[in-house]
DNA sequence: AGTTATCCGGAACCTGGTTCCGCTACCAGG
DNA sequence: CCTGGTAGCGGAACCAGGTTCCGGATAACT
Protein backbone atom coordinates (compact mmCIF):
# COMPACT_ATOMS: atom_id res chain seq x y z
CA UNK A 1 0.00 0.00 0.00
CA UNK A 2 2.80 2.28 -0.63
CA UNK A 3 0.89 5.19 -1.97
CA UNK A 4 3.22 7.48 -3.75
CA UNK A 5 1.35 10.37 -4.53
CA UNK A 6 3.69 12.31 -6.97
CA UNK A 7 2.67 15.66 -7.23
CA UNK A 8 0.92 16.51 -10.24
CA UNK A 9 3.46 17.60 -13.38
CA UNK A 10 3.50 21.88 -13.57
CA UNK A 11 3.41 21.35 -16.97
CA UNK A 12 0.34 19.12 -17.23
CA UNK A 13 -1.44 21.82 -15.03
CA UNK A 14 0.20 24.33 -17.22
CA UNK A 15 -1.34 22.83 -20.42
CA UNK A 16 -4.74 22.32 -19.33
CA UNK A 17 -5.18 25.78 -18.09
CA UNK A 18 -3.85 26.32 -21.89
CA UNK A 19 -6.40 24.64 -23.48
CA UNK A 20 -8.93 25.93 -21.53
CA UNK A 21 -8.61 28.80 -22.24
CA UNK A 22 -7.93 28.11 -25.82
CA UNK A 23 -11.25 26.25 -26.28
CA UNK A 24 -12.84 29.04 -24.74
CA UNK A 25 -11.45 31.34 -27.11
CA UNK A 26 -12.26 29.00 -30.18
CA UNK A 27 -15.91 28.20 -29.09
CA UNK A 28 -16.99 32.00 -29.52
CA UNK A 29 -15.04 31.74 -32.97
CA UNK A 30 -15.78 29.31 -34.48
CA UNK A 31 -18.86 27.10 -32.04
CA UNK A 32 -18.66 25.09 -29.81
CA UNK A 33 -17.57 21.78 -32.34
CA UNK A 34 -14.24 23.85 -33.04
CA UNK A 35 -11.70 21.19 -34.85
CA UNK A 36 -9.95 19.41 -31.98
CA UNK A 37 -6.68 20.61 -33.92
CA UNK A 38 -7.55 24.04 -33.63
CA UNK A 39 -8.26 24.11 -29.86
CA UNK A 40 -4.65 22.26 -30.19
CA UNK A 41 -2.95 24.95 -31.95
CA UNK A 42 -4.33 27.58 -30.43
CA UNK A 43 -3.31 25.92 -27.20
CA UNK A 44 0.22 25.41 -28.06
CA UNK A 45 0.26 21.78 -27.88
CA UNK A 46 -0.44 18.40 -29.56
CA UNK A 47 -3.79 17.35 -30.48
CA UNK A 48 -2.54 13.88 -27.90
CA UNK A 49 -2.60 16.49 -25.12
CA UNK A 50 -6.35 17.36 -25.68
CA UNK A 51 -7.37 13.71 -25.43
CA UNK A 52 -5.42 13.04 -22.44
CA UNK A 53 -6.59 16.24 -20.32
CA UNK A 54 -10.35 15.91 -21.68
CA UNK A 55 -10.81 12.10 -23.26
CA UNK A 56 -14.21 13.52 -24.98
CA UNK A 57 -15.31 16.91 -26.24
CA UNK A 58 -18.04 16.97 -23.77
CA UNK A 59 -15.59 16.84 -21.16
CA UNK A 60 -13.89 19.89 -22.76
CA UNK A 61 -17.07 21.83 -22.81
CA UNK A 62 -18.35 20.69 -19.58
CA UNK A 63 -15.46 22.04 -18.10
CA UNK A 64 -15.27 25.39 -20.17
CA UNK A 65 -18.82 25.88 -19.37
CA UNK A 66 -19.15 24.63 -16.15
CA UNK A 67 -19.10 28.35 -13.65
CA UNK A 68 -21.89 29.62 -15.83
CA UNK A 69 -24.03 26.49 -15.30
CA UNK A 70 -23.21 26.41 -11.59
CA UNK A 71 -24.47 30.38 -11.55
CA UNK A 72 -26.93 29.28 -13.46
CA UNK A 73 -28.21 26.01 -11.06
CA UNK A 74 -27.80 29.17 -8.20
CA UNK A 75 -29.95 31.43 -9.45
CA UNK A 76 -33.30 29.10 -9.36
CA UNK A 77 -33.79 29.19 -5.54
CA UNK A 78 -32.58 32.97 -5.97
CA UNK A 79 -35.42 34.00 -7.96
CA UNK A 80 -38.08 31.95 -6.40
CA UNK A 81 -37.19 33.93 -3.46
CA UNK A 82 -37.19 37.05 -4.97
CA UNK A 83 -40.05 36.95 -7.57
CA UNK A 84 -43.40 38.34 -7.23
CA UNK A 85 -44.71 34.65 -7.72
CA UNK A 86 -43.53 31.08 -8.77
CA UNK A 87 -44.15 31.20 -12.76
CA UNK A 88 -42.68 34.66 -12.77
CA UNK A 89 -39.58 32.92 -11.18
CA UNK A 90 -39.75 30.14 -13.46
CA UNK A 91 -39.94 32.42 -16.94
CA UNK A 92 -37.09 34.28 -15.42
CA UNK A 93 -34.67 31.36 -14.80
CA UNK A 94 -35.58 29.84 -17.92
CA UNK A 95 -34.78 32.88 -19.70
CA UNK A 96 -31.33 32.60 -17.70
CA UNK A 97 -30.75 29.26 -19.15
CA UNK A 98 -32.09 30.73 -22.53
CA UNK A 99 -29.56 33.20 -22.76
CA UNK A 100 -26.64 31.17 -21.96
CA UNK A 101 -27.62 28.92 -24.71
CA UNK A 102 -28.21 31.45 -27.25
CA UNK A 103 -24.83 33.03 -27.01
CA UNK A 104 -22.81 29.56 -27.48
CA UNK A 105 -22.69 29.18 -30.76
CA UNK A 106 -23.68 25.30 -31.45
CA UNK A 107 -24.46 24.42 -27.72
CA UNK A 108 -27.54 23.68 -28.05
CA UNK A 109 -27.29 21.78 -30.83
CA UNK A 110 -24.27 19.45 -29.06
CA UNK A 111 -26.49 19.47 -25.99
CA UNK A 112 -29.05 16.95 -27.77
CA UNK A 113 -27.00 15.08 -29.87
CA UNK A 114 -27.35 11.08 -28.86
CA UNK A 115 -23.65 11.03 -29.73
CA UNK A 116 -22.66 8.33 -26.83
CA UNK A 117 -19.41 11.00 -26.57
CA UNK A 118 -21.59 13.77 -25.53
CA UNK A 119 -23.67 11.38 -22.69
CA UNK A 120 -21.19 13.16 -20.29
CA UNK A 121 -22.23 16.69 -21.45
CA UNK A 122 -26.07 15.52 -21.53
CA UNK A 123 -25.89 13.93 -17.82
CA UNK A 124 -24.01 16.88 -16.90
CA UNK A 125 -26.40 19.52 -17.47
CA UNK A 126 -29.18 17.91 -17.18
CA UNK A 127 -28.35 16.56 -13.28
CA UNK A 128 -27.26 19.80 -12.46
CA UNK A 129 -30.09 21.69 -13.91
CA UNK A 130 -33.16 19.32 -14.20
CA UNK A 131 -33.92 19.51 -10.21
CA UNK A 132 -33.20 23.36 -9.81
CA UNK A 133 -36.20 23.41 -12.61
CA UNK A 134 -38.26 20.41 -10.78
CA UNK A 135 -38.38 22.80 -7.67
CA UNK A 136 -39.60 26.16 -10.11
CA UNK A 137 -42.23 24.28 -11.84
CA UNK A 138 -43.40 22.21 -8.39
CA UNK A 139 -44.09 25.65 -6.89
CA UNK A 140 -45.78 27.00 -9.56
CA UNK A 141 -47.78 23.88 -9.32
CA UNK A 142 -48.30 24.11 -5.48
CA UNK A 143 -49.66 27.92 -6.02
CA UNK A 144 -52.07 26.81 -8.51
CA UNK A 145 -50.31 29.05 -11.27
CA UNK A 146 -49.62 25.81 -14.13
CA UNK A 147 -51.07 22.50 -14.10
CA UNK A 148 -49.40 19.87 -12.40
CA UNK A 149 -47.63 16.97 -13.50
CA UNK A 150 -44.93 18.80 -16.05
CA UNK A 151 -42.02 16.91 -16.21
CA UNK A 152 -38.97 19.11 -15.55
CA UNK A 153 -36.49 17.08 -18.28
CA UNK A 154 -39.01 17.13 -20.97
CA UNK A 155 -39.16 21.08 -20.55
CA UNK A 156 -35.78 21.82 -20.34
CA UNK A 157 -35.12 19.39 -22.83
CA UNK A 158 -37.40 20.83 -25.26
CA UNK A 159 -36.17 24.22 -24.68
CA UNK A 160 -33.20 23.31 -25.39
CA UNK A 161 -34.02 22.49 -29.00
CA UNK A 162 -35.75 25.47 -29.26
CA UNK A 163 -32.46 27.63 -28.90
CA UNK A 164 -31.08 25.29 -31.79
CA UNK A 165 -30.07 27.67 -34.64
CA UNK A 166 -30.86 30.42 -32.77
CA UNK A 167 -28.95 32.84 -34.69
CA UNK A 168 -30.31 31.77 -38.45
CA UNK A 169 -32.29 34.89 -39.32
CA UNK A 170 -35.56 34.90 -39.32
CA UNK A 171 -36.12 32.58 -36.39
CA UNK A 172 -36.85 33.70 -32.60
CA UNK A 173 -35.77 31.25 -30.23
CA UNK A 174 -37.13 33.91 -27.13
CA UNK A 175 -40.27 33.70 -28.80
CA UNK A 176 -41.14 30.33 -28.60
CA UNK A 177 -39.97 29.79 -25.64
CA UNK A 178 -42.32 31.94 -23.96
CA UNK A 179 -44.77 30.92 -25.77
CA UNK A 180 -44.16 27.32 -24.22
CA UNK A 181 -44.17 29.32 -20.99
CA UNK A 182 -47.17 30.68 -21.26
CA UNK A 183 -48.75 27.39 -22.41
CA UNK A 184 -47.78 26.04 -19.10
CA UNK A 185 -50.30 28.73 -17.88
CA UNK A 186 -53.19 26.48 -16.03
CA UNK A 187 -55.96 27.82 -18.01
CA UNK B 1 -31.25 26.77 -83.34
CA UNK B 2 -30.22 22.99 -84.08
CA UNK B 3 -32.32 21.73 -81.12
CA UNK B 4 -31.17 17.88 -80.68
CA UNK B 5 -33.43 16.38 -77.82
CA UNK B 6 -31.94 13.44 -77.78
CA UNK B 7 -34.10 10.82 -75.31
CA UNK B 8 -32.65 10.90 -71.94
CA UNK B 9 -30.98 7.41 -71.68
CA UNK B 10 -33.02 4.42 -70.07
CA UNK B 11 -30.16 3.25 -67.96
CA UNK B 12 -30.12 7.10 -66.23
CA UNK B 13 -33.85 6.79 -65.33
CA UNK B 14 -33.96 3.53 -64.05
CA UNK B 15 -30.92 3.87 -61.90
CA UNK B 16 -33.05 7.26 -60.40
CA UNK B 17 -35.86 5.16 -59.61
CA UNK B 18 -33.30 2.42 -57.54
CA UNK B 19 -31.60 5.16 -56.06
CA UNK B 20 -35.04 6.78 -54.90
CA UNK B 21 -35.73 3.05 -53.64
CA UNK B 22 -32.66 2.53 -51.80
CA UNK B 23 -32.38 5.98 -50.03
CA UNK B 24 -35.91 5.31 -48.89
CA UNK B 25 -34.87 1.86 -47.35
CA UNK B 26 -31.53 3.39 -46.09
CA UNK B 27 -32.82 6.34 -44.57
CA UNK B 28 -35.79 4.31 -42.44
CA UNK B 29 -33.09 1.51 -41.89
CA UNK B 30 -30.24 4.25 -40.63
CA UNK B 31 -31.88 8.01 -40.39
CA UNK B 32 -31.95 10.62 -43.40
CA UNK B 33 -28.22 10.68 -43.19
CA UNK B 34 -27.21 7.45 -43.98
CA UNK B 35 -23.99 6.65 -45.50
CA UNK B 36 -23.66 7.74 -49.38
CA UNK B 37 -21.78 4.58 -49.60
CA UNK B 38 -24.79 2.75 -48.31
CA UNK B 39 -27.20 4.03 -50.69
CA UNK B 40 -24.97 3.71 -53.48
CA UNK B 41 -24.46 -0.09 -51.89
CA UNK B 42 -28.59 -0.84 -52.05
CA UNK B 43 -29.09 0.68 -54.99
CA UNK B 44 -26.15 -1.21 -56.76
CA UNK B 45 -24.91 1.78 -58.21
CA UNK B 46 -21.50 3.78 -57.67
CA UNK B 47 -21.37 6.58 -54.91
CA UNK B 48 -20.96 8.93 -58.55
CA UNK B 49 -24.32 7.93 -59.67
CA UNK B 50 -25.51 9.42 -56.38
CA UNK B 51 -24.18 12.99 -56.99
CA UNK B 52 -24.99 12.96 -60.56
CA UNK B 53 -28.34 12.48 -59.67
CA UNK B 54 -28.97 14.35 -56.65
CA UNK B 55 -25.93 16.72 -56.13
CA UNK B 56 -26.81 17.02 -52.36
CA UNK B 57 -27.95 14.83 -49.61
CA UNK B 58 -30.77 17.53 -49.45
CA UNK B 59 -32.07 16.87 -53.20
CA UNK B 60 -32.19 13.18 -51.93
CA UNK B 61 -34.20 13.82 -49.19
CA UNK B 62 -36.88 16.12 -51.01
CA UNK B 63 -37.23 13.77 -53.78
CA UNK B 64 -38.02 10.84 -51.44
CA UNK B 65 -40.19 12.92 -48.94
CA UNK B 66 -41.90 14.96 -51.69
CA UNK B 67 -45.06 13.03 -51.92
CA UNK B 68 -45.67 13.03 -48.08
CA UNK B 69 -44.94 16.86 -47.85
CA UNK B 70 -47.17 17.82 -50.67
CA UNK B 71 -49.89 15.41 -49.06
CA UNK B 72 -49.37 17.67 -45.59
CA UNK B 73 -49.59 21.03 -47.64
CA UNK B 74 -52.75 20.01 -48.91
CA UNK B 75 -53.93 18.57 -45.96
CA UNK B 76 -54.02 22.36 -44.32
CA UNK B 77 -57.12 23.83 -46.00
CA UNK B 78 -58.65 20.71 -46.04
CA UNK B 79 -58.67 20.73 -42.27
CA UNK B 80 -59.67 24.54 -41.86
CA UNK B 81 -62.90 23.40 -44.24
CA UNK B 82 -63.25 20.02 -41.85
CA UNK B 83 -62.38 21.10 -38.74
CA UNK B 84 -64.98 23.08 -35.78
CA UNK B 85 -63.07 26.04 -35.43
CA UNK B 86 -59.26 27.36 -36.81
CA UNK B 87 -57.71 26.51 -34.24
CA UNK B 88 -58.50 23.17 -33.97
CA UNK B 89 -57.69 22.93 -37.87
CA UNK B 90 -54.06 24.53 -36.71
CA UNK B 91 -53.88 21.82 -33.77
CA UNK B 92 -54.83 19.22 -36.21
CA UNK B 93 -52.45 19.98 -39.23
CA UNK B 94 -50.00 20.87 -36.62
CA UNK B 95 -49.99 17.25 -35.38
CA UNK B 96 -49.91 15.89 -38.64
CA UNK B 97 -46.62 17.79 -39.76
CA UNK B 98 -44.79 16.71 -36.20
CA UNK B 99 -45.62 13.16 -37.25
CA UNK B 100 -44.36 13.68 -40.30
CA UNK B 101 -40.94 14.42 -38.57
CA UNK B 102 -41.34 12.23 -35.64
CA UNK B 103 -41.35 9.26 -38.03
CA UNK B 104 -38.29 10.22 -40.13
CA UNK B 105 -34.85 9.44 -38.07
CA UNK B 106 -33.10 12.69 -37.96
CA UNK B 107 -34.95 14.76 -40.54
CA UNK B 108 -35.58 17.28 -38.18
CA UNK B 109 -31.91 17.11 -37.24
CA UNK B 110 -31.21 17.79 -41.23
CA UNK B 111 -34.03 20.01 -41.18
CA UNK B 112 -32.42 22.36 -38.75
CA UNK B 113 -28.66 22.02 -40.11
CA UNK B 114 -27.63 25.69 -41.72
CA UNK B 115 -24.91 23.52 -43.69
CA UNK B 116 -25.34 25.33 -46.87
CA UNK B 117 -25.64 21.72 -48.45
CA UNK B 118 -29.28 21.41 -46.54
CA UNK B 119 -30.56 25.22 -47.91
CA UNK B 120 -32.37 23.07 -50.49
CA UNK B 121 -34.28 21.58 -47.59
CA UNK B 122 -34.33 23.84 -45.29
CA UNK B 123 -36.09 26.28 -48.33
CA UNK B 124 -38.19 23.57 -50.22
CA UNK B 125 -39.96 22.88 -47.10
CA UNK B 126 -40.63 26.21 -45.49
CA UNK B 127 -41.57 27.35 -49.27
CA UNK B 128 -44.05 24.53 -49.18
CA UNK B 129 -45.48 24.16 -46.13
CA UNK B 130 -45.48 27.73 -44.48
CA UNK B 131 -47.83 29.05 -46.39
CA UNK B 132 -50.32 26.79 -45.45
CA UNK B 133 -49.24 27.22 -41.72
CA UNK B 134 -49.81 31.08 -42.15
CA UNK B 135 -53.43 30.62 -43.91
CA UNK B 136 -54.12 28.75 -40.64
CA UNK B 137 -52.70 31.39 -38.07
CA UNK B 138 -54.47 34.22 -39.89
CA UNK B 139 -57.53 32.30 -39.57
CA UNK B 140 -57.45 31.29 -36.33
CA UNK B 141 -56.02 35.53 -35.45
CA UNK B 142 -59.59 36.69 -37.45
CA UNK B 143 -61.53 34.65 -35.46
CA UNK B 144 -60.12 35.83 -32.30
CA UNK B 145 -58.90 31.94 -30.88
CA UNK B 146 -54.82 33.40 -31.15
CA UNK B 147 -53.44 36.87 -30.52
CA UNK B 148 -52.25 37.72 -33.95
CA UNK B 149 -48.66 38.50 -35.01
CA UNK B 150 -47.51 35.01 -34.45
CA UNK B 151 -44.88 34.48 -37.23
CA UNK B 152 -45.54 31.19 -39.12
CA UNK B 153 -42.04 30.46 -40.30
CA UNK B 154 -41.07 30.92 -36.76
CA UNK B 155 -43.19 28.58 -35.94
CA UNK B 156 -42.50 25.73 -38.01
CA UNK B 157 -39.13 26.30 -36.97
CA UNK B 158 -39.68 25.74 -33.52
CA UNK B 159 -41.69 23.14 -33.86
CA UNK B 160 -39.29 21.21 -36.56
CA UNK B 161 -36.87 22.16 -33.68
CA UNK B 162 -38.99 20.35 -30.81
CA UNK B 163 -39.29 17.00 -33.16
CA UNK B 164 -35.33 16.40 -32.79
CA UNK B 165 -34.31 13.80 -30.66
CA UNK B 166 -38.00 12.65 -30.45
CA UNK B 167 -37.23 9.00 -29.94
CA UNK B 168 -34.75 9.76 -26.90
CA UNK B 169 -36.39 8.35 -23.81
CA UNK B 170 -37.84 10.31 -21.43
CA UNK B 171 -38.63 13.06 -24.09
CA UNK B 172 -41.67 13.67 -25.53
CA UNK B 173 -42.03 16.20 -28.57
CA UNK B 174 -45.61 15.57 -28.95
CA UNK B 175 -46.41 17.32 -25.62
CA UNK B 176 -43.87 20.24 -25.96
CA UNK B 177 -45.74 21.14 -28.93
CA UNK B 178 -49.47 20.93 -27.68
CA UNK B 179 -47.79 23.51 -24.99
CA UNK B 180 -46.72 25.39 -27.87
CA UNK B 181 -49.89 25.96 -29.73
CA UNK B 182 -52.06 26.37 -26.17
CA UNK B 183 -49.55 28.95 -25.88
CA UNK B 184 -50.38 30.75 -28.80
CA UNK B 185 -54.50 31.00 -27.59
CA UNK B 186 -55.64 34.45 -26.64
CA UNK B 187 -55.26 34.99 -23.01
C1' DA C 1 -22.84 -1.59 -87.81
C1' DG C 2 -20.74 2.82 -86.69
C1' DT C 3 -20.66 7.24 -84.27
C1' DT C 4 -21.19 10.00 -80.52
C1' DA C 5 -23.15 12.10 -76.54
C1' DT C 6 -24.37 10.51 -72.21
C1' DC C 7 -23.82 8.15 -68.18
C1' DC C 8 -21.47 4.93 -65.10
C1' DG C 9 -18.11 3.04 -61.62
C1' DG C 10 -15.10 3.40 -58.23
C1' DA C 11 -10.37 4.85 -57.19
C1' DA C 12 -8.45 8.92 -55.31
C1' DC C 13 -8.72 12.83 -52.48
C1' DC C 14 -10.09 15.82 -48.50
C1' DT C 15 -11.51 16.84 -43.84
C1' DG C 16 -11.70 16.07 -39.19
C1' DG C 17 -11.67 12.78 -35.32
C1' DT C 18 -8.83 9.28 -32.73
C1' DT C 19 -4.87 6.37 -31.48
C1' DC C 20 -0.23 5.25 -30.45
C1' DC C 21 4.54 5.27 -29.40
C1' DG C 22 9.29 7.17 -29.25
C1' DC C 23 11.02 11.05 -27.00
C1' DT C 24 11.09 14.96 -23.54
C1' DA C 25 11.54 17.16 -19.37
C1' DC C 26 9.96 17.23 -14.82
C1' DC C 27 10.21 15.39 -10.01
C1' DA C 28 12.61 13.12 -6.34
C1' DG C 29 16.40 11.11 -4.07
C1' DG C 30 21.33 10.97 -3.51
C1' DC D 1 24.01 19.70 -8.59
C1' DC D 2 23.44 15.32 -10.87
C1' DT D 3 20.85 11.44 -12.26
C1' DG D 4 17.41 7.85 -12.84
C1' DG D 5 12.77 6.84 -13.71
C1' DT D 6 8.39 8.03 -15.20
C1' DA D 7 4.40 11.13 -16.22
C1' DG D 8 3.36 13.49 -19.91
C1' DC D 9 4.13 15.37 -24.66
C1' DG D 10 3.91 15.82 -29.83
C1' DG D 11 2.45 14.75 -33.99
C1' DA D 12 2.62 11.15 -37.52
C1' DA D 13 -0.40 7.59 -38.76
C1' DC D 14 -4.84 5.75 -39.10
C1' DC D 15 -9.88 5.68 -39.87
C1' DA D 16 -14.48 7.21 -41.49
C1' DG D 17 -17.39 9.46 -44.53
C1' DG D 18 -18.19 12.93 -48.01
C1' DT D 19 -16.91 14.63 -52.69
C1' DT D 20 -14.53 14.78 -57.19
C1' DC D 21 -12.94 13.11 -61.49
C1' DC D 22 -12.03 10.65 -65.59
C1' DG D 23 -11.31 6.36 -68.49
C1' DG D 24 -14.44 3.27 -70.11
C1' DA D 25 -19.11 1.35 -71.12
C1' DT D 26 -23.50 1.86 -73.33
C1' DA D 27 -27.80 3.60 -75.10
C1' DA D 28 -29.62 6.58 -78.83
C1' DC D 29 -29.47 7.88 -83.40
C1' DT D 30 -28.11 7.26 -88.51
Amino acid sequence: MADTPRKRRSDSRRNEEALLEAAAAAFVASGVDAPVRDIAARAGVGVGTIYRHFPTRADLIVAVYRHQVEACAEAGPALLASSPSPHAALAAWIDLFVDFLVTKHGLAEAMRSDDSGFQTLHSYFLQRLVPVCARLLEAAADAGEIAPGMDALVLMHGVGNLCIGASTPGYDARRMVHLVVDGLRRP
